[in-house]
DNA sequence: TTCTTTAATGAATAATTATTCATTTAAGTT
DNA sequence: AACTTAAATGAATAATTATTCATTAAAGAA
């Protein structure tokens, strides 16, 4: 009996991504899917029912990875502006070193292919970063203000940062990240 | 002799908008375009020369009527903080009250669709508000950091809450704006 | 080795969507 | 009113894309 090729998903996963970042959603199809992995089209439909789970799956990848980047290196124990400092560039580096899937997850948000369940799922995900803006304003270390503005101020700023890195096609100093950091501090600091 | 009706192609445009609202570009056809218009599909070969022609049309309608809209109202002889906070209220409004352009706009960024041109003439479009900046900068009102990231981080922080207040149903309240203004203007300033 | 089972293939089919076109309709001109 | 011209129509066609399926290939079990 013949196996699955467990490296068959991620080569599709991977095809995917790229030809969703070159010609966005609306311009992949199933078939340059398969052969940009190197496999034939009728293999897709062993691994995936039809387009809609592939794209789901695909999308249910990325927040995963994209979630468990965040708090990586994040230290409760440690002082809260490191902790967050940790967080910020955990989030703004994710973006860059993946790019390919910001873009497709912000594709797919306003698309036909995301079903209720993978909506759902999704709103969940900032919940660990509203705690880490909570702990900040407890600390008074920020502001006072409603928690969901100031969490949406800084992704803001590190959204729309990444993604002018990229069109502008030079890549993000080291001395731009921090200048990024402080603009956003000073703006959320009490 | 028929003279072809001129309130067909915002007809057009306003149900393009609408049926990319719901489902994203990938999920829009020209027959529904038609039906949403209330038109015939071959009638929108007459106002347009194919799809491709018709969604850049509507894009560079989108991005004039978006650029229009930020300096209203601006007056350079007044200080400058007061013009900064207009264009930056006009910015928030003009996506909040046209959420669709916007969602358009951003899908449209990562289509097969958009040609060189109409992407050319966009990134033209920020230059006013780059001066904008850069005044801020002269007259030591923000700091003394470089202007595109000054800049991105101030659309970010619009955007990204426009978004927000969409997704989560409540209407952004005066008070909001001025928090989130706040906000901006405490991380750029001096 | 032979058998069995499932992966893999890619051409064929089904479904969807863009575009065309013969025909009709409406508006302006003579 | 009769004529002319171009808009409007929507069914038909062309093009593209999703999905299926008969067939082959590969891998493990007997």
């Amino acid at each position: 009996m013949k196996l699955r090729d467990d490296k068959k998903t991620q080569q599709v996963f991977d095809a995917a991504l790229g030809l969703v970042k070159e010609k966005g959603l609306a311009g992949i199809t199933m078939s340059a899917i398969a052969k940009e992995a190197g496999i034939a089209t009728g293999t897709l439909y062993i691994y995936f029912t039809n387009k809609e789970e592939l794209i789901n799956s695909l999308f249910s990848e990325c927040r995963k990875a994209s979630l468990e980047s965040y708090f990586r290196n994040y230290d409760a124990a440690r002082p809260f502006k490191e902790g967050f400092k940790t967080v910020w560039t955990n989030i703004l580096k994710f973006r860059i070193e993946n790019f390919e899937e910001v873009v497709f997850m912000d594709q797919c948000y306003h698309s036909p292919f995301l079903n209720e369940c993978t909506m759902k799922l999704t709103k969940q995900m900032k919940y660990p970063l509203f705690k880490l803006v909570e702990r900040g304003k407890e600390e008074n270390a920020f502001k006072q203000l409603d928690t969901f503005l100031l969490l949406t101020f800084m992704i803001g700023a590190i959204h729309e940062g990444v993604k002018n890195a990229h069109y502008s096609r030079k890549a993000l100093k080291k001395t731009d990240m921090e200048t990024m950091f402080t603009l956003c501090w000073d703006g959320m600091k009490q």
